[in-house]
This record gives C-alpha cells, structure tokens and sequence, in this order.
DNA sequence: CTATTCTTTACCATTCCGATCGAGAAAGTC
DNA sequence: GACTTTCTCGATCGGAATGGTAAAGAATAG
C-alpha cells in the first residue's frame, strides 16, 4: 500500500500543467525545478503520460508539456493508470481474478471493496482541483473524521 | 497501490486460523496447506504475526498456532500493519509527513484521505467476518456500488 | 544551420520481494 | 535422558522492481 515516487512525481507534474495557462507549453526543466524532481527521470514519466494521451509535446524552442485536456477532465486515476497499472492488485492479479478457498473464500471481495473505495478518491480528485486548492467534497469528508491525522 | 504476496498469505493464515477452535494449535504445515502458501515463508510471517501479539505459538507435538485474541478484535489493518508498517506511505513517508509546495501544496490532503478510506474498509473487516462469511456493512456497501466488478 | 527541447532506447545501481536453508530450542513422549 | 515434533531465528539468494542516468536522435523555430 505504498505510493511510489514515480506516482507522486507524476501528480505533482500534472498539477504543476494545470497552473500553468493553457496556451503556453511548460519546459521539462521548468517542472522539474518547481517540483523538485529529476529531469531525466521527468522525461521518462512525462513521455508515459503522453502516450496516454493525458499531456501533449512540442518540441524546439518555445517547446515544452502542457495537459491535452481540460485540468478537470483528469483525474488522480488516470494518472495513476498511465504511469502504473491498476490501481489495486493482489500479488499483481486483479482483485476480480483472484480466487481464494477454506476460510479466506470472501477475501477477494474485500479486495474488490477496497479497490471501489479508493477509486472514490481518486477518480474524484482531479488536477484542476489540486491546481485550484479546493478538494472535492469527497475527500473533505473524509478529511473531517475524527482521527485521520492520527500517524497510527 | 498493489497488496503484496505477504500480506495476502498473513490474512490467509489469519483467517484460517479465525475459522479452527480456539484451544487446539493448527500447524504451520497445515496452515500452509489449507491456503497453499510456502511452508518456510509462512513461517517467517508467522514469527511476525506473534512478535505483533496477533499470534500465539506453541512447540513440540501437539504445537501449532492459535490466534492471541478473540478473531472479531483482529482487523485487517493490524494484520497489514505487523507484516508491512504502516497502511499508506508515500515514498516510504507517512501522508501527514510529507510536504509539497507549487500547485500541488494540498496533494498531501489528498494522501491523508486516502489513507482514511483505506482505513474505513481494512479497520472494519476482522478475521471473525472472514471466517464468518459475514462481511460488514461498510464492505457491502462498498460492493453495491454500480461497476465496481468493472477492471477498469 | 543552429540552438533548443522533447524522444527513444538502453542501461545501471540499489533495494525490496518472495522464498529457502540450516542450526537450534521448547514441549511433550517413551 | 533420548527422541520426535514443531516452532525460532538469522542468514542467504535469485530475480524483479524502483529510482535514476546516459546518449544519440528528431522536431521546431529563428
């Protein structure tokens, strides 16, 4: 259940697109700085992100990245997804596909269970949101439950 | 994002233990029959489990293990936490840890969230539900959702 | 044609994961 | 006390994944 730097990496990049102006294309360097994240490590994220047809490129002076869609139109998912795989799996085999007996028979649907609820975050939170600072009502509930910032 | 072999053998093991009476010790052996896990790495994990205070072991004939409370006191998150760490850590950090500026200042809200409904799910299903057959509310729930069969 | 910036493929060093091994130490049995 | 069974612990190992680097190449603009 851990969160890979190539994951934060490539929703920090993304955010950083989303506030930038449309128009104008973002240098690697550029993100890279804002972001603190090695350019050629960046490049490598940016180009899977690209083939997913999530960030567009130009290149030459006055080249750089900017988001192919609309900032809201993205979510943490997609990112995820493009950079990833699926969100959720069980020794690497979808939670649907998994099969299990003996006492652990129901194990597979919690799986499923856990999946659908970390979908609700993560399809939910778009780059626009993280751009604009304002998090889906989703996640502020969830933020207003006692306890959350408990390290545990 | 993926649930590793680990965690998905300790659970096994857990729930094959929720499901065996309480007094009498099963063996490794069986254990790792019942759910098709390799003995020796069972093994390792058990030793975990019992340094957790999960797990009780006992040697010699007629030895085995028993769980070291009652299975509806045994979450899946304590399961995961013994084997794992922690449920959520970006970049081995923990969300509350980590820091971030630019346009993704709030992302770490969003790590804090997630972990939240990660919690919600594996904090409510104990070994007693597994064993059972009985999932809880939050799960079903979950599971009623349209598509969440879908891969996605 | 030249400077800039992305593109692609390949590669590398660590670390982690899944699994195995072997010697040993309790617990009970005869 | 010898013996069997079963857990205990530390070490080790191959392979995959992770995080990151390198270098040659191709598009774009001036």
């Amino acid at each position: 259940m851990r969160i890979t730097a190539k994951v934060d990496y490539a929703i920090r990049a993304g955010a950083e697109l989303a506030a930038a102006p449309r128009e104008t294309p973002v240098k690697g360097e550029d993100l890279a700085r804002a972001q603190q994240i090695p350019l050629r490590f960046l490049e490598n994220i940016l180009r899977e992100l690209r083939h997913a047809g999530i960030v567009r490129a130009q290149r030459g002076a006055d080249g750089g990245y900017q988001l192919a869609r609309a900032a809201k139109e993205i979510s943490l998912a997609d990112i995820i997804r493009a950079v990833e795989g699926p969100l959720a799996a069980v020794q690497g085999v979808r939670p649907e596909a998994v099969r299990a007996d003996g006492a652990a028979q129901d194990l597979p649907e919690v799986w499923i269970a856990l999946r659908a609820s970390l979908r609700a975050v993560l399809e939910a939170v778009t780059l626009a949101d993280l751009a604009g600072g304002r998090l889906p009502p989703v996640v502020r509930r969830l933020l207003a439950t006692p306890g959350v910032r408990e390290p545990h």
